[in-house]
RNA sequence: GCUCGGAUGGUGGAAUAGGUAGACACGCGGGACUUAAAAUCCCGUGGGCAGCGAUGUCCGUACGGGUUCGAUUCCCGUUCCGAGUACCA
């Protein structure tokens, strides 16, 4: 009886299924190991060959430690709410909901065949009201909290309003969206609308007037992370940027913490690198510039006040509020027109031409308060309204933007920094003495910095400062298909829903697309109000809001009361293992940190940092094969032959090629046009080209995991993804390789049965030699696993097999751990060899094999001999000589002697184990 | 531009507290079994040179240097590829 994969797979996962072996439950007699999978976005396409690889890997670690005695939970669900369901529903007129549901189903249909060991009495959906209702619900927390830098966590707002009534803004440190000062009095002398006004300054979640990312194709706004190169994520369509009235998040409260809680995260160095960069950490100063003829101040903030007293002029953002009075009747009209071309160029045009130098002077000056020079003041958009106080003060001849600038305006460049050549660019190194800058003259610039700090606040001109990149998460999209806010409007003030109101469900509607005012489709839902008939905010939560918290909800998915109750999260805590792709660096990664973090501070949640260890599976890229027209003709050329004609490059299917050699009458039923198709072979082939790409239906180069499992089985695939590379490297698909896998898999399962299927498994005694194979496997597969090199654990398992079939090995002692070995791999044909051998029980309550070393020890070790570093022959010797025994031995060898040549030696390195080296 | 990562046979990839480079697998070539095919098994497979042959010998881990008895591994420089970010003051 051959290897059936396909009765066994099917046995196992109905019978897992049947059975619910693969429930968890909170067990405080076993270690917890929590192990989590990015849930996937189902979208229509299906899963594609690539899609597993994370999938497989962490249920192979999942499997691992189980068997190594913990207790694992591992979930999964559907990312459900999200624009490409309803771009589909506004082109098709489904709705979401339908698309979506089937789309779970194939998701769930394909995943089931790969016999992964979810429970899936856990599953969620983020467009489940009973799961979005947590989602509303830490939103409502969010609203009613406020960050208190002084104690470094969030607070209920109630204790800001406490303390507003107390001794209004004196003494309070806590993040805000721009600075506010009143008195106690004055606070108690606002109306509702007025506070709540200053509130909405000082929310988590709060609703501001603020430049976002509006994609009109899209008729929404976007976050910043959903914006690649100017064009939306989703889509490609162009972005501009716009100020609108939006709910955002104030994750950059949290931007300290998220950056010094990355230390202690197992993650890549490039994931953490990525966060860093996105954080954006600058230290600098703000200092505040004099204005000629007025007595307001301009604020700007600079990461290098040495160069202070080589300042020519001051750059504001086109938009800086101070523009309007600060550009002279002479240059108004000249300075309205810039604003107004500022205002027309697309996001993406303006990062087209960066090299581009623009501006215009306001008329203005400004004063330098180090040494009172005139300064003239110029606005222009390379200085960003958005970071820092979207004023600069410009240093020519050490920063090239503004040295750029200065040439174009013919300003003066002053060099502060010795060292540089400034005739044809500026010298932005911090290395160098200081020059023309009075006090600080002949200072290194790395003293030169601190000493200006300090300078600055002694002055009282300005204060240090640190600046972060990262901006507050836009946390509303003017769309149907995700979480409606908890939020309804009383005379134009935003009032949260009580917690007993939620959820607040999604109402049904039919036309999907925006309304002609360009308001998004809730605003079409007559009675989209509360019972009193107040209207409810008609926007909706973006993607990320749903995955935020979800490794939460699986702790405890069915509980009503809460997200999440306070044994399951004591005892699950948070996830050791989360595998899935880098792509969510900046976003889901940035937001489920701060979502955590926020949770925690409340107490709601008992670890700050959400993901212990982080994985990243890399993509799996297609391998597109090509075949060449001749042009103008219908003949096709092989490969080798493609240079003597002038031809065409056209991607052909890759199931209808094999090893690079095309299937002939396959490619002439492919498509009609080929039809009548004649071909230039060599060698009576026709060999295609090959390329590397993504992996899309457009390159003909998709090779779907059903189509595998059905000819190999869900094991040859599950271990052939792992077998393909390092889990972390992006790698091309290839089908031709896996018959290495399931030839493999075929020979396992000969050592245990004869071609009748006649079990011929012996309880003879092990000899040294089987057990050393058995044992160098478990010792290698236990650390490959532990350190996710599953791709040479497959190794490891082949090698075995290939020095048991060389003993001939079919006994019991051998067999029975291998197949718990290896079980994590290929459960499905460990489960049935389990049951061969006489165990009722599921292999998954088996313990791992451990190494016993005993089995390694080596008789003898044969020690290559060279000569400076030039291997010349190989002596064998008894283990456990100490390296001056191997010396000697070595030395007494008549081979060394004829390499010797009648020389001494000078010196013998002994590499116990590994090698023996003579340097003459 | 800046930051990070990478480069090893025809292919995917092994091997780094510095110690026989190319494990394992694909592909390819040869052979056995078979009427034949599939399946299975065995042998060979980085390149050059010498030899009928066992074998010997030189060159080889992107390129150029360095440290070392010895470098795929460590250091410096260069080229190319990939990723992130992009006027961040």
């Amino acid at each position: 009886m051959e290897y059936d994969f396909k009765a066994i797979e099917q046995k196992w996962q109905s019978r897992w299924a049947a059975d619910k072996v693969y429930r968890v439950e909170v067990d405080k007699s076993r270690p917890k190991f929590y192990v989590l999978d990015m849930f996937p976005y189902p979208s229509g396409a299906g899963l594609h060959v690539g899609h597993p690889l994370g999938y497989i890997a962490s249920d192979i670690y999942t499997r691992y430690k189980r068997l190594k005695g913990f207790n694992v939970l591992h979930p999964m669900g559907y990312d459900a709410f999200g624009l490409p369901a309803e771009q589909y529903a506004i082109q098709t007129g489904q709705h979401p909901a339908v698309t979506t549901e089937r789309n779970i189903e194939r998701y769930r249909e394909q995943m089931d065949k790969l016999g992964f060991s979810y429970d899936w009495d856990r599953e969620i959906r983020t467009c489940d009201p009973d799961y979005y209702h947590w989602t509303q619900w830490a939103f409502l927390k969010m609203f009613d909290s406020f960050y208190d830098y002084d104690l470094q966590k969030a607070r209920p707002i109630a204790e800001l309003v406490h303390r507003f009534e107390q001794s209004g803004t004196e003494g309070v440190n806590a993040a805000c969206t721009a600075p506010m000062s009143f008195t106690a009095s004055e606070w108690g002398a606002m109306d509702e609308r007025a506070r709540e006004e200053v509130l909405q300054n000082y929310r988590l979640a709060y609703r501001a007037d603020t430049l976002v990312n509006w994609c009109p194709a899209l008729g929404t706004v976007l976050a910043n992370d959903e914006v690649k190169d100017g064009l939306s994520e989703r889509g490609g369509h162009p972005v501009e940027q716009k100020r609108m009235k939006q709910w955002s998040l104030r994750i950059t409260a949290y931007a300290e913490r998220l950056l010094s809680g990355l230390e202690k995260l197992q993650w890549s160095e490039s994931l953490k690198e990525i966060q860093r960069n996105w954080i954006g950490r600058s230290e600098g100063a703000q200092v505040f510039f004099g204005i000629k003829g007025s007595d307001e101040k301009l604020e700007v903030f600079t990461t290098r006040p040495d160069t202070i007293f080589g300042v020519t002029f001051m750059v504001l953002a086109p938009e800086h509020e101070y523009v309007s009075w600060l550009a002279t009747p002479e240059y108004r009209q000249a300075v309205e027109y810039y604003q107004a071309q500022a205002k027309k160029r697309s996001e993406r045009e303006r990062m087209a031409d960066t090299k581009r130098v623009s501006g215009q002077f306001t008329g203005s000056y400004a004063v330098n308060p180090f040494n009172g020079t005139e300064i003239p003041i110029y606005i222009s958009d390379y200085v960003l309204a958005g970071y820092g106080t979207g004023a600069i003060m410009a240093v020519p001849a050490h920063d090239s933007r503004d040295y750029a600038f200065a040439k174009h305006f013919d300003l003066p460049i002053i060099p502060v920094v010795d060292g540089g050549d400034l005739s044809e660019s500026s010298y932005d190194a911090k290395a160098g003495k200081m020059i023309n800058s009075d006090f600080i003259n002949g200072l290194d610039v790395k003293e030169a910095i601190p000493v200006m700090f300090a300078e600055v606040e002694k002055r009282g001109i300005g204060k240090r400062r640190i600046n972060y990149r990262l901006r507050d998460a836009i946390f509303s999209r003017q769309r149907y298909w995700g979480e409606p806010f908890p939020i309804y409007y009383k005379d134009g003030i935003a009032y949260p829903l009580s917690e007993d109101q939620l959820p607040l469900k999604l109402p049904p509607i039919e036309d999907f697309g925006p309304t002609e005012q360009g308001e998004p489709p809730l605003a079409r839902v007559a009675d989209w109000k509360t019972p009193e008939g107040y209207p409810l905010e008609t926007s909706t939560m973006p993607g990320f809001a749903g995955s935020s918290a979800y490794y939460l909800r699986y702790m405890d998915p069915h509980n009503h009361n809460a997200l999440v109750g306070k044994t399951e999260d004591e005892y699950w805590r948070n996830v050791d293992l989360y595998v899935g792709g880098i792509e969510h660096a900046t976003g889901h990664l940035m937001y489920s940190r701060f979502w955590n973090m926020f949770l925690y501070d409340l107490g709601y949640v008992c670890e700050e940092e959400p993901f212990k260890k982080l994985v990243n599976q890399g993509m799996i890229q297609g391998r597109s094969n090509f075949v060449y027209r001749v042009v103008g003709t219908n003949q096709f050329v092989s490969l080798g032959l493609k240079d003597q004609y002038q031809t065409q490059e056209i991607h052909v299917d890759v199931n209808i090629v094999k090893n690079d050699i095309l299937d002939l009458d396959a490619f002439r039923a492919w498509r009609p046009e080929f039809e009548t198709a004649e071909f230039i072979l060599e060698d009576g082939k026709y060999i295609c080209g090959w390329a590397v790409e993504k992996m899309s239906k457009s390159m003909f180069n998709v090779v779907n995991p059903d189509y595998i499992v059905e000819q190999y089985g869900a094991d040859t695939l599950r271990m052939y993804e792992m077998f393909l590379g390092p889990l972390e490297q992006s790698k091309p698909w290839d089908t031709n390789g896996i018959d290495g896998v399931h030839k493999f898999l075929r020979r396992f399962w000969r050592l245990f049965f004869d071609r009748d299927g006649r079990l011929i498994v012996t309880d003879d005694k092990a000899t040294p030699a089987e057990l050393k194979t058995l044992h160098k496997t478990i010792k290698k597969v236990n650390e490959d696993v532990e350190n996710f090199s599953f791709n040479t654990s497959v190794s490891a398992f082949m090698i075995c097999l290939n020095e048991l079939s060389d003993q001939k090995c079919n006994k019991r002692e051998i067999l029975e751990p291998l197949v718990v070995l290896i079980a994590p791999f290929a459960p499905h044909l460990a489960e049935e060899l389990w049951s061969q051998l006489g165990h009722p029980e599921t292999i998954f309550n088996a313990s791992y094999p451990q190494c016993d070393e005993k089995y390694l020890v080596e008789s003898e070790v044969e020690y290559p001999v060279s000569f400076n570093g030039k291997v010349r022959f190989k002596k064998s010797l008894p283990a456990g000589l100490s390296p001056r025994e191997i010396e000697e031995a070595v030395l007494s060898d008549p081979m060394t002697g004829k390499y010797l040549e009648g020389k001494t030696p000078k010196k013998v390195i002994v590499v116990p184990g590994k090698i023996v080296n003579v340097v003459l």
